[in-house]
This record gives structure tokens, C-alpha cells and sequence, in this order.
DNA sequence: CGACTCGTTGACTCTCTTCAAGGATAGTGG
DNA sequence: CCACTATCCTTGAAGAGAGTCAACGAGTCG
């Protein structure tokens, strides 16, 4: 029975693009530069391609605790998310609160069922995302089945990691949660192409509760008993340094998994 | 902390189609008599295109407590529900199981990441499936974009309560996971144009216990309380009918929901 | 330096689980 | 047709894991 009342008034401001800091070639604009691109859905696209991708695109900046989209809100743009980390929840009508999701760069944001925002983002670390206004996207989709296919298989592993999570809510421990947690969050790292191990935390402990459905407290015992048993460390800069794959992997790990 | 041993051997074994009862239109061959084409993927395809998609299809049929899918095995053909009930499920090493969702006549079946199955599905009721082999249907897919683009939906609206089942397994008390159950169920049934008042219950009190991260006598329980608030009643088929549709979701409802 | 937020830890509570038993229903075989 | 068994569902009593309430320490910011 969690609240978790944020206090930062979560309005959805999104800031126009700073001005861009001319990459080197001048046709591909943001993208050229864009440090991201390979792990984004951009990554299947030809340079013709990219261009007109590039040409509905609008650079946008979130500060930390600001909405992005806000669930029930009509779905007028979808993004990608090039720096920073976002949050995704749902809400009951009593203020419990369930994370869905992080997103790290490359992650994408907006899918919509009937046009309609299912969930609210909301910035952990400042943002910076490729806005798409969905109408031109769709569009272009027609145009790009390659990046339809991609869009798809972004959304076939979204509904993969919702499946899993599924598990650990219904049917892990807390110990196991922080565990299987912490194993996601290194996976991610490394597939970003960063250390898998001294992972930086940017979330709050109240976060991980809400995207783990237990509370702070409970969170907090956990880290400290996982931590006891010589499985992780934390550093000086709040990063979790994983000590013991192998046992945080048995804690942590169902029948098969990735 | 559920175990839920299941007896029943699940041996992975589609019964190839009994002979089909000949339809009138012999050209669309079973599609033309099936009752659930207007809520299947079908449904967006012309005659001309759905005879493109009959060409790869298999009737098989499936008895109760067997196995369609299996989580780890290689994913070669995806299946389309025509009648039955079907559970899917994911499994912890030491047998803890967690139901990600029931699949009724109409659902979709099979969506796979790696070309590895990421769950489980077993037949709850005798099924009655199409099949499609998947190397056939990606094959049509790059050719039918409309048929592309309905099975993007379907992922989207399985991504969706996904979401929504998070949110239940994370932050809803027992009594709300099971009056959110119940509103589900109804509102699927409608979907299908059947009643959505006197639910019949294939699945078994285990079932909805791994669907909604509980146990079987919480469930029970669960249930007596909602027949005791006057919220629903059960006739003696054991289906559970809806008696108070607002006191019900007043009980089971987040913010904004569907 | 004080106010604030965040994370940690302790003590107690409570919801749900575990363990156990009884009742209902369906299928089987004498 | 009626035991007899097996399975499922329900109910009760006791126990445990996580929640709630509360306090304290550490780091931050103005």
C-alpha cells in the first residue's frame, strides 16, 4: 500500500532543442553526431532513409522530474530517448503507484493502443529525446517497412520484459526482486556498450520500490542483505558493484533467461 | 510461495486437423464458415488475400491440459484461437509459476522474440487452432502491410495489459486482483459477443491463482467476500455472475482504464 | 549552519501464505 | 445404482514475509 507522492509538479514541459552543435556532416543534421544510433531504431535505415526519418524529427530537453507524456493524454508524438533515463508508471485512483519501465538511450517511447497514452513518463535525469509526431511517423512507416519491422520487434521485446516482470511481481520474493533488478539494469548497461558492473543508480529507492511492488523500506533491508551475503557493494558515488554474478544469477534467475 | 504441480504430462501434441465439415464457399475452404474471422487478425484482409493466408494455414485441434507451446523451444509456428480456452505461462527453476494471460476464440498466439517461445501455453478447454508456420506467414506479411500492421495491434494490445497486470500484481489487494479479474473477464466476453454477466470459468481456482499472484484459498477467499458484499453470485455451472458492475469496479479500478 | 530529502534500520502490525481438514462434484467400477 | 476415489473448492487456524510507523544518519542546498 504505497503512495509515494512525488511532489514535483509533474507538468509536461518540453522544451525546444538547444540549438544543435553542427555535426560535421551537414545533411544528416543531429544524426550524423548521434551517439545513440546504433542502438536505436534509426539502426536499420539507410542514409536516403535516415534523412527523411531526420527531416520529422524535433530535438527536445526535459528537465529531471518533468512529465514527457502523461497517461490518458492523446498520443501525439512518440521519441527516442538519446540521453538520460526516464521512468514509466501507472497510477490507481488512490495514488499507488507501478513502474513499468525504465528507459536508458536508444529506448523508445510512445506506443499507443487507441491513441491514447497508457502510462506517464516522466524524467529521472535530464532528457535528451528525438521527438516524432506520430501522424508523420505512421507515414513514414508505410514508406520504410524496414523500420516498421524494427518498431515491431521494439514492441515484441517490450511485451517480452513486461512478461517477465510479470514473474518477479507475482511470484519472486524481495530478495529475489532486487536481485533480478539489479541483473536488468547490468544487462542494459552492457548492451549500451557500459560497464556491467559499477552500475549507476539514478532512480530513488522509492522508484525501484514502485517497479518492483515492494516499498522503500523493504527495498532498503534487501540492498542490505544482498550486500551482507557478498553479492554487491556500493561505492562512494552510489553505484552497486556486482561482486558475485553467479549467486546474484541463481538468486535471481527463473528457468530461462536471457 | 506456489508450486502448483499440474498432473497433467504436457506433451506438445497438435493433433492434425479432423476432416473440416466443408464450408459452402469451397474457395475460402474453413475461413469462410469460421465464426471468429471478424474478431481474429482476418478480419482486415480482403477474399483475395485472406485465400493467400488459408493456403498456409493447419486446422489442429488440442486436448485439454496439453501443451501448444513451450517456453524455450524453438518459436516455428504462431496460432490463431478459434475455440477454447488457453493459459500462458512462465515458470521459476523450483517450480513457481506465474500465468501471463488467458487466450480466448479470436486471440493471437505465438509472437516470439529470439525465434524462441517466451512462455508456455497449454490448452485449458479442447482447442480448436489455426496454424501458421512462421516462416510462411513472415513471408506474407512483407506482402499484406494491412495484415502487418493488425498484428502490430495485437502486440500493442498485449503490451497494454501487460502494463495493466503489472499494475495489478505489484500494488492491488487480493479482493481488487480478483474483482479486476472478474471486470476482464466480462469485458472480453462482450468483445467476443457473448454475455457479460454470467461468466463461465474454465480455469481452475490454481489458474487464477498463478494469474493474479495469489494463492488458491486467498482467491477462495476472496471470492466468499465479493459473494458476501452482494458483488456477484455464482449459478450452479459455476459461473460467477456479475451483480453490482459499479460496486465491482469501483473495487478493481486504477485512474483510467479501459 | 539549519532545513530538507533520501536512505537505512528497528519494532510492531497485518495481509496473505502455509498447513490442515472438511465438503462438493464428477468419474469409475463393482 | 451406489459406493469409492480423486480432484477441486472452501474454510479455519497458525505462521511468515512484507508493510507500516517511527527514528536516525548522511548528504544537499539555500
Amino acid at each position: 500500500m504505497v503512495a509515494s507522492m512525488s511532489i514535483n509538479q509533474a507538468t509536461p514541459i518540453l522544451k525546444p532543442a538547444r540549438p544543435q552543435p553542427k555535426a560535421p556532416g551537414p545533411a544528416l543534421g543531429p544524426c550524423a553526431a548521434c551517439d545513440i544510433r546504433a542502438l536505436s531504431i534509426c539502426n536499420v535505415l539507410s542514409a536516403g532513409e535516415l534523412e527523411r526519418l531526420r527531416r520529422i524529427i524535433t530535438q527536445v530537453q526535459v528537465d529531471a522530474g518533468r512529465t514527457v507524456i502523461e497517461e490518458g493524454a492523446p498520443a501525439e508524438d512518440l521519441f527516442n530517448v538519446v540521453a538520460g533515463t526516464v521512468k514509466l508508471y501507472k497510477l490507481l485512483a488512490d495514488g499507488r503507484r507501478q513502474i513499468t519501465g525504465f528507459l536508458f538511450p536508444g529506448d523508445f517511447l510512445g506506443i499507443a493502443l487507441n491513441d491514447i497514452y497508457a502510462y506517464t513518463a516522466e524524467a529521472i535525469e535530464p532528457l535528451q529525446l528525438c521527438r516524432f509526431p506520430r501522424r508523420k511517423l505512421e507515414l513514414l512507416l508505410a514508406e520504410l517497412p524496414r523500420l516498421e519491422r524494427r518498431l515491431f520487434g521494439e514492441v515484441a521485446h517490450e511485451l517480452a520484459a513486461a512478461q517477465d516482470q510479470m514473474l518477479l511481481l507475482g511470484r519472486k520474493t524481495a530478495k529475489e526482486r532486487v536481485a533480478s533488478f539489479l541483473l536488468q539494469l547490468s544487462r542494459r548497461a552492457a548492451k549500451r556498450r557500459q560497464p556491467p558492473s559499477p552500475l549507476p543508480m539514478p532512480m530513488s529507492r522509492a522508484d525501484i520500490a514502485d517497479y518492483l511492488g515492494l516499498t522503500t523500506e523493504t527495498v532498503s533491508r534487501s540492498f542490505t542483505q544482498l550486500r551482507q551475503a557478498g553479492l554487491i557493494a556500493k561505492d562512494r558515488q552510489n553505484r552497486v558493484e556486482i561482486r558475485n554474478l553467479a549467486g546474484l544469477s541463481a538468486l535471481a534467475e527463473d528457468a530461462g533467461e536471457a
